[in-house]
DNA sequence: TAGATTGTTAATCGATTAACAATC
DNA sequence: TAGATTGTTAATCGATTAACAATC
């Protein structure tokens, strides 16, 4: 009887963070007819340290070959699998504002394996315009939408004040991944995973920086 | 004479990644009416310990009283000062699709200080559309807009494969301050601060989770 | 004075890095 | 076999946390 392997599977939060450029890097190698990968050039590609890329992966399992390299085509396989990419992932969008029509109209979503299943917004005006394949319709149709599924990921593009009552609102049909534009924090039970993505602190984190190098001696 | 007080000026990326989110919530704060804020409640409003606030203000200067908390009106002020945030960074943005479009009307980066002085895009059918303010001109107007002024920051919003193009034309017009929304690694040179926004790849970090959770025993 | 709250310390935790034995 | 490259170790670095003396 082999001895049941139980590896610790616990990946490291900034690994994973690293994982979704590394499977975009390897579908790009693998576009260009790249057979093997060493860890030094997807460690250049991906913008990263050698030492990181093999740790990293490392956490995945051993997939590299000493003296050759990593095989594209396998790990390609295996990092999606560990970032659960089956290509087919329901998104719903909340707030059809500039932003909010900037991603639902944004390719890189659907060409990485995400679909609209729906595009709210509380606005009236906007009910019934259509978008792509889908009509603009209350926030209220939120659990009609959801319809029980989990694995629908939601994402908030409303204004600040209004962020909060979406949450929970997605909390309560049932979303538990949910990224957000607003800049607010936002309040979710234990069991649902938030990341809020602020526009504005991006480019406030490089004032800062460049704060730094033009006035050295504050 | 007094002692010149050269206080170690190192500020811990992780926090200056923070100061932002209390920039914000201390604005909120003020609105509010509110004169003091404890560091208790600064978290709680932040999304973060009480102990991290602490340890984060106290890079910056000692503001707090004890027993009492921080004057709210201050610590804007300071952190501010902190952050460059003088209130006028100009922003130019290249690549007027879905995304540099909703980014040019987003209003959330005017009310943090900072305004448009340039649109570029080079689809020659998108040259002298108005958005805004601003005319649509050809990216290689990037030169004259930017115009030496080394404060400009840099956004980049075209398709994966022009972005490094982009890139290297900003750096080369002066920029020293660039955040891009394509998926790409980009390649700077050592005084260009770079920050990459990846949509698609933020998703991807939240189906791991998900994935996680639904198929525990994968 | 008594109660509240900061600023700082020290311990802990997590992430990065360099080095190299293992091995293809 | 010789050269290349992984997977892993151990050291280092940076960030978080809890605790509490200082002090308003």
């Amino acid at each position: 009887v082999p001895d049941v392997n139980r590896p610790p599977r616990r990946i490291p939060d900034a690994t994973v963070a690293r994982l979704p450029v590394y499977h975009r890097c390897l579908l790009e190698l693998r576009e260009a007819g790249a057979a093997t990968v060493s860890s030094e050039a997807l460690a250049e590609q991906s913008g990263v340290t050698a030492s990181k890329v093999r740790k990293d992966l490392s956490y995945l399992g051993t997939y590299g070959t000493r003296g050759v390299g990593y095989d594209v085509e396998n790990l390609v396989r295996q990092i999606g699998r560990e970032l659960g990419l089956t290509g087919n992932w329901p998104i719903v969008i909340v707030g059809i504002g500039n932003l909010g029509r900037a991603l639902a109209a944004y390719g890189g979503f659907t060409a990485r394996g995400f679909r609209i299943v729906g595009l709210l917004d509380d606005d009236p005006a906007k009910h019934g315009s259509r978008l792509g394949d889908h009509l603009v319709r209350p926030t209220s149709a939120l659990a009609e939408v959801v319809a029980g599924d989990t694995s629908v990921i939601g994402v908030i593009a409303v204004p600040a004040a209004a962020a909060q009552d979406v949450a929970d609102a997605m909390v309560r049909a049932g979303i538990t991944s949910i990224l957000s534009f607003s800049p607010t924090v936002l309040a979710a039970p234990p069991g649902v995973a938030v990341r809020v993505v602020d526009l504005a602190s991006e480019l406030q984190i490089l004032t800062f920086h460049q704060h730094q190098r033009t006035e050295p001696a504050a």
